[in-house]
DNA sequence: TGTTACCATGATAACGATACCATGTCTCGT
DNA sequence: ACGAGACATGGTATCGTTATCATGGTAACA
């Protein structure tokens, strides 16, 4: 294949001028360009960023390490940052790390061998390892969705606490009293996050924190499937159901109509996430939705403004709000029992 | 950054020696590569995969080109080749091109530039143009869910004609003869395809094909909203509508909401693409679900196949049936107006 | 004992681009 | 008329690996 010395050759100059053409780097007088874009286009000549990254030092690759592209928050996240990056120039890796640090860890490992310029992390777990990794490297990193405890590092999240405060008061509103939470795994700041707000809710409410309602699992619908079973095992059933992601709210739900319980007649239910627009029927569950397009493009906002030393030396946390969305699955006031 | 030939000072042997350790070519005695070892993780050595791609002309990176990761059914492709890539050392850069073939070329462009290794594409519209660039270049391709008229390549897709045909054929036999098929952009294969079965089916019930029934948009909500509306309009209705995508089904939905239909009781409603589980409150849907996953993985196989010289000299077409899921939104036997 | 084959390692050059420094022309303001 | 600064181009070295060829040791086998 063609190189930049036979393009150069060709049009009568130097490899470092058509360099400077196809990269519109440096100044090239319109014959020259005209003549070096002739020469390209005769030769068919592309050319390699393997050699170009090599020397300069850049990629213009990012990459975006999150858990689990198959769910439309990340998928959504996910457009955001394509988006924007590739206006930008840049391409972006997707990475799914299915909340496995070893997962995480290697990729991260091909991440930094292909020498992106710059990282979006959903870290797995606390992220405390990975982001030191990162940037002991001293590439660029984002952090997104998620808290990392005790690491200074820029990142854009939404108000999980706050959400789920205000999701649980909803239910509070309606009567329900004995509400039990569909949680993610425990290390994960999200699930904390929410939890706490959870709690903060019942607290204000002068209602005891019960463990009995407390269910930790994994962010998929099996685990919600399940959860949703134990919490209705009992004698003591639980009258709301808070899941604290769209998957366990899916799985909830399916094991809410195996047991024939009707929503929100037989028992209320309340969801983190929401679906986008273009995957509803019949809009029904009332959620807390996070602004995952936004939170995506802020992300890759931050990262570019690092990249081209725009950003301001001090690491930034971005939070943005949830937005509680009312719909039928949290029913209506409710009589009180006892 | 630490480079080959400082680990191989520090572990007293020659560069090359070092890439056959770390890259477990050629042979290498258990203590030299312990040593080696030892140096890597001394130094904090990361291999430069831009060095060694640019001598070796292999970059372990692959692309999947498609129009929109934001539908389930490509979140569900591209996850089923990430996992097959990824457990084969391979790296894949995602692409959407929205049904731009102005910015398929552009991607293209771009991935022909960074040397990856092979391309996996969901082309827009025909495909023509981009399947030649990237013959021509010699880089392995593989063409998803839609057919390349005309171009020796290997496809693996779907059997859109005899889905659409047993839709077809399921809403007759459920009496229905005013039948609206909401399609999507007329140069695609999946349309061309869709709209022959649905042909197919009324043809052989002795149903004219009318015009009046046949609608061309795009992939999206929009503009099957849009579609349902206007096949609603008229003097005459529709007893049944065909969305030939998910997002087209959830548009056309949200106009019989609008207009207060109810389905399947007003109206029946089919369409293509099944929703994952993790996705869905209520199955609802009468589908021609096609099996993404699988799609995805035979698609990345074929191409891991060629990049490893296993392939067949030949081109292959793999033609998985879809799955016809019976559910609500079809109805039941209706009585015969007229 | 010689031939073959495998094991283990190294020297050198090359992959294809750009960083860096240098050179020369032209315009312009004073 | 002259220095300053923008414009336009080029020479050389270098980025960090691995392909290729070469060397020598050791085990196996007839």
């Amino acid at each position: 294949m063609a190189d930049i010395r036979d393009v150069a050759k060709l049009a009568g100059v130097a490899p470092i001028t058509v360099s400077r053409c196809i990269n519109n780097s440096g100044y090239c007088s319109p014959q020259t360009r005209a003549r070096v874009e002739a020469a390209v286009a005769e030769l068919g000549f592309v050319p390699n960023r393997l050699a170009s990254g090599l020397r300069s030092k850049r990629t213009n690759t990012l990459a975006l390490v999150l858990t689990d592209i198959t769910n439309p928050f990340f998928t959504t996240i996910a457009r955001g940052v394509e988006d924007i990056a590739s206006e930008a120039g840049y391409t972006v890796i997707f990475c799914n790390t299915d909340e496995s640090v070893s997962k995480e860890k290697k990729y991260l490992q091909v991440l930094l061998e292909k020498r992106v310029d710059g990282i979006l992390l959903v870290p797995a777990s606390n992220g405390l390892d990975s982001v030191a990794l990162i940037k002991k490297r001293d590439i660029p990193i984002v952090v997104l969705d998620r808290r990392v405890p005790d690491l200074q590092t820029d990142v854009v999240r939404c108000d999980s606490e706050e959400g789920a405060y205000e999701l649980t008061r909803l239910l509070l509103s309606l009567g329900h009293r004995e509400i039990a939470i569909l949680n993610g795994p425990s290390g994960v700041s999200t699930s904390g996050d929410r939890l706490d707000g959870y709690r903060r809710a019942l607290n204000e409410a002068g209602i005891n924190i019960n463990a009995k309602w407390e269910y930790h699992g994994a962010f998929t619908q099996e685990s919600g499937f399940e959860m949703a079973h134990k919490a209705l095992a009992g004698v003591y059933k639980p009258t709301a159901l808070f899941a604290t992601n769209n998957f366990i709210t899916f799985g909830a739900l399916k094991a809410l109509q195996e047991m024939e319980l009707r929503v929100p007649e037989d028992i209320a239910v309340v969801g983190f996430d929401d679906l986008p627009a273009s995957l509803v029927t019949y809009p029904f569950l009332t959620v807390a939705a996070q602004p995952a397009y936004e939170m995506g493009r802020r992300a890759i906002e931050i990262l570019l403004d690092k990249l081209c030393g725009k950003a301001s030396d001090q690491y930034q946390e971005v939070v943005l709000p949830a937005e509680i969305v009312i719909r039928q699955s949290s029913g209506r006031v409710r009589k009180l029992v006892q």
